[in-house]
DNA sequence: CCTATATATATCGGCAACCGTCATATGATG
DNA sequence: CATCATATGACGGTTGCCGATATATATAGG
């Protein structure tokens, strides 16, 4: 039950699984798909995050499959894991946009300290 | 040297040095204020974090100053910091906006594989 | 026939980042 | 005198990510 924000393979998992299910490597096709051919997702990534997001309930197994002999398990995105996506979306959005502020030189949201200075 | 990237408590370190400089401690605040109180950052993280971004050039040490008898170190964000923040900022907005456009609903810019099915 | 490539899942060991905790020190407040 | 806020720093544990490796089938090429 870690709290801990979700890093961005794992962000990029959830992703790439919200708009309909797939199966282990078609993830890793996708993955590369969404980031523009940045991200190449290894095996030991893949399936080290898949057991872990089903153990934590973020994703299940929907179906196991054979095609042309090759055995598939595709996994769909929980409804616990949709939320969690959402939420750290957000959360994501509103660092990305502080930092935008800030290199583009306004200062925004964030309080300056009481005992401020010069 | 690692192309990997920054994980979230290292983005808001360096979200909290782009409008001004500021010491340790000041960091901290800083990043409570950014994320509306949702992080805390340990000094565990927080110095580990300031000696591993002074050692890859993309932080600095401004100055060292004495305030009311307690020695501080004044860090800053170095030219290469800003553009790692700029990029690294780039790419997570493209990522939370795929996030968006998928859990909307809309399917969009990833390319279907080619050899797609039903 | 053999080999290479693409598809497909899975495990293992190592590393780096992060986190909790502890240690240290001063100044202000009660 | 104790506690809290300020301030820096070290240490050890956990975890997620990655590279490498293994297994297996289908297809294409030499």
């Amino acid at each position: 039950m870690s709290d801990r924000p979700l890093q961005e393979p794992t962000l990029l998992l959830l992703t790439a699984l919200a708009d309909e299910p797939r199966h282990g490597y078609g993830l890793i096709q996708e993955i590369d798909a969404i980031s523009h051919g940045r991200v190449r997702m290894r095996t030991g990534t893949l399936y080290g995050a898949l057991d872990r997001l089903l153990q934590q309930g973020l994703i299940e197994v929907q179906r196991e499959e054979v095609v042309d002999g090759r055995a598939r398990k595709v996994y769909a995105l929980a409804s616990a894991g949709r939320s969690t996506l959402a939420a750290e979306t957000a959360r994501l959005r509103s660092v990305v946009e502080e930092a935008e502020r800030r290199l583009a030189g306004r200062r925004a949201s964030a309080a300056r300290p009481k005992g401020a200075l010069a």
